[in-house]
DNA sequence: ATAATAAATTAATGTACATTAAGAAAGTTA
DNA sequence: TAACTTTCTTAATGTACATTAATTTATTAT
């Protein structure tokens, strides 16, 4: 499946529409090619774009002001990616969105999201959804964090999101789940003790 | 001030607004008084209202399934409280909102408001921007979660919120910055030795 | 295939915080 | 004002996790 096909499809998952918006819509959008470890968004930048996985595996990341990296989202293909604060509201990024894999993104402009709106506004109720999506997913994150052991939360990560398990490095899931590399490694070798 | 000065003087910090379009809003919005400690919102409720605090003190948590509280937001009069993930998708709250001080709230129903945004469209783009807002400020939460100490945390919150720091009693103040309060007590004890 | 680099593991030690339990202080109600 | 309830503090003990550093395993590049 091409990238406009699996563009289309992930839209459609929200939203009916007609070939004419269909034909609309890609019209908007263009591929980005990335290369490993490229980055989409530096810190400071303001970010411009909405953008959608369509191939390869991304992720978003602050940086603290002792150099540690803190995971907030990784993504495959499929999933939409951004510094969404920077988007928002036109100020510069605090985090970085970096490819891990080789990637291709589909993505639109403001300006041009802008017009899409006026011309398919069916668009905006999909992206008024995505950006409610990131704050409810953002939000559950938050509960966990506050009230789970690393343990059951890495459980947890591993059932809900097992097919990014396997795309991403193991210390990038121990930073998204906010403990060390090593720390997670003891939790894994822990629980195939236990499990079987 | 009357509670409905106090919530367009809110609005009109974002947008502004004719005359006829502050008494159009107004009539939309219902006061509703709440007793020290009765809730606005249960666990399990869908939430159906935007809530502006027009007096008093209200905060929002999470029960844990060990029955420990998460407090997720402090707010006094002026700021905005909800289940927004309850309210965006209309499905049953995972958080309470209780009254801290005895309060007075103005609310719009979901359904009022959608009339409004039709005859006041400059509310649809407040209250976007009010919901951009809860983003945002729940990102740089988690961020500053996963990378600084309690202590950290709790000076930023001190300077940051000076005035909820007086409002509300300790114990709650720890579950905001997620520590005990014997944690937080001891943080604060040991601050005082090192500033004068 | 070999070297070079990146990622994962292991183990020892350290620390930020939780838990428990008790008492002191402050706030509320009769 | 006393009695009660809620909030805050103190101190002892315990634990989930970080840090450091060395070793092994996997991946990438020449």
């Amino acid at each position: 499946m091409d990238y406009e096909a699996v563009l289309l499809s992930n839209i459609q998952q929200l939203v009916s529409l007609t070939k004419a918006e269909q034909i609309s819509i890609l019209d908007h959008f263009k591929p980005q090619k990335l290369k490993k470890k490229e980055y989409l968004i530096v810190k400071d930048d303001v970010s411009s774009y909405m953008n959608f996985i369509a191939k390869g595996s991304i992720r978003s990341f602050y940086m603290d002001d002792q150099g540690r990296e803190h995971i907030l989202q990784l993504g495959i293909e499929g999933w939409w990616i951004n510094d969404l604060y920077s988007y928002l509201t036109q100020t510069p990024a605090k985090h970085y969105v970096q490819a891990v894999e080789e990637s291709v993104v589909m993505r639109i402009h403001r300006s041009s999201l802008e017009n899409l709106y006026n011309t398919v506004p069916v668009s905006e109720r999909f992206f008024r959804l995505k950006i409610q999506g990131g704050y409810i997913a953002l939000q559950e994150r938050t509960i966990l964090n506050m009230s789970q052991t690393a343990e059951e939360r890495y459980i947890e990560f591993r059932t809900k999101y097992r097919s990014l398990e396997q795309r991403f490095p193991q210390y990038m899931v121990a930073s998204y789940l906010g403990v060390t590399p090593e720390f997670l490694s003891s939790v894994r070798k822990k629980l195939a003790t236990i499990e079987y």
